[in-house]
DNA sequence: CAGCTGACAGATTTCAATATCTGTCATTCC
DNA sequence: GGAATGACAGATATTGAAATCTGTCAGCTG
């Protein structure tokens, strides 16, 4: 137990409770344990976080987020041209996920119960902020004429959808086959090949 | 219990042990219960199938063998044009799993978890039958000149992948969404256009 | 007095004893 | 004699009592 007197504030709870449930697991990261971690009683916690369904979404929110922000670079990358951002783009969200899962699998395993478990909130919002960027890219690819798409939105979501495969925490075991890149490869081109077309 | 005094065959069993499966789910069926139901010693049961997950095995390879069958028809439908036969295809494959799980959600949450189980064997199989159909509509298209496409059955395995979202049972949910339909179409087009376009 | 504590009620989880199930096989039955 | 039985050992599942956890709040503390 490591006490360190200071303030106890949001952040401080959020470092601890990814500690614990590195440690534990989700089926076994209790409220105790994170104020235990901290020194203080579970009292204070909940000053913080109203329940304990809360300081989970938190914390999955802030790992969540980190991808978000890794994307955004490319989304804002002026120097690339738009088909090449969409394939950078989708490979990066792959790449991204596939890394975690492989690194460490159990912690990967532990946000992907998170994950289920806030499927329609803070995950729904995750999603929504990652079409949003894709949007904006096929957005940019249809004012270039490169591309050829009717509802830049729809497309996008269609993408998104269309390479959940490659992204989904569900799929995380066929990350580690050999033929996946190949797989991935292969829809990818598929896709943006239907970008191009005309209509 | 009917006692039904024909002979034990392994075709009678797999039907009680669908009923079985019916009524008590995945988790409590045992193989003491399909005895029970044909009125038999569960050491009976044991002189068609060597284990218990054989016999499950069984019961879902018939319940998939069923899918295929029906999609069978389509890449043989001899009056419709490639492009045509791979939006029929994928719509009759999405349509099957989505009537399936919104007609007996109990069920299909029963067979979801047996293809779970059997994801490496009776699944495995299932899927290669079901992309080596897909391959022979892809190479129809690419010899007629509809498509360009460089290897056919690596394009109906991108086909596949790029659709999981609407025939893995692991999405069951959004099925009932009011969306899907054109979420299903805007990928659907997407995908089609990837195959019309020139390499 | 703002922040923290710890005792508490009700909900959930753990654990160990008990019951049931799986898979085998010597024996029985037509 | 080929098919079916049922007793059995080891594995798995169920159950209910005890332990722990969640969320609240009156009171302590600096």
């Amino acid at each position: 137990m490591p006490p360190t007197s200071e303030t106890l504030t949001a952040e401080r709870i959020l470092e601890a409770t990814e500690e614990v449930l590195r440690r534990h697991g989700p089926a076994k990261a209790t409220v105790v344990d994170v104020a235990r971690a901290l020194g203080v009683s579970h009292g204070s916690v909940y000053r913080h976080f109203r329940t304990k369904s809360a300081l989970r979404e938190a914390v999955t929110k802030r790992w969540l987020d980190r991808t978000t922000e890794l994307l955004a670079a490319i989304v804002a990358a002026p120097d690339l041209d738009p088909e090449t951002r969409v394939r950078e783009w989708l490979a990066a969200l792959f790449a991204a996920k596939r890394r975690k899962a492989l690194a460490d699998p159990e912690l990967f395993a532990t946000y992907s119960v998170l994950t289920t478990e806030t499927a329609e909130t803070v995950v729904g919002a995750h999603i929504t902020e990652l079409t949003d960027q894709l949007t904006e890219i096929v957005r940019a690819g249809t004012a270039a004429g490169t591309f050829t798409v009717d509802d830049p939105a729809v497309t996008a979501g269609a993408l998104f959808r269309a390479t959940d495969r490659f992204h989904d925490p569900h799929y995380a075991r066929e990350w580690e086959r050999p033929g996946v890149e190949g797989e991935f490869e292969a829809v990818l081109d598929l896709l943006v090949r239907g970008l191009r077309a005309a209509a």
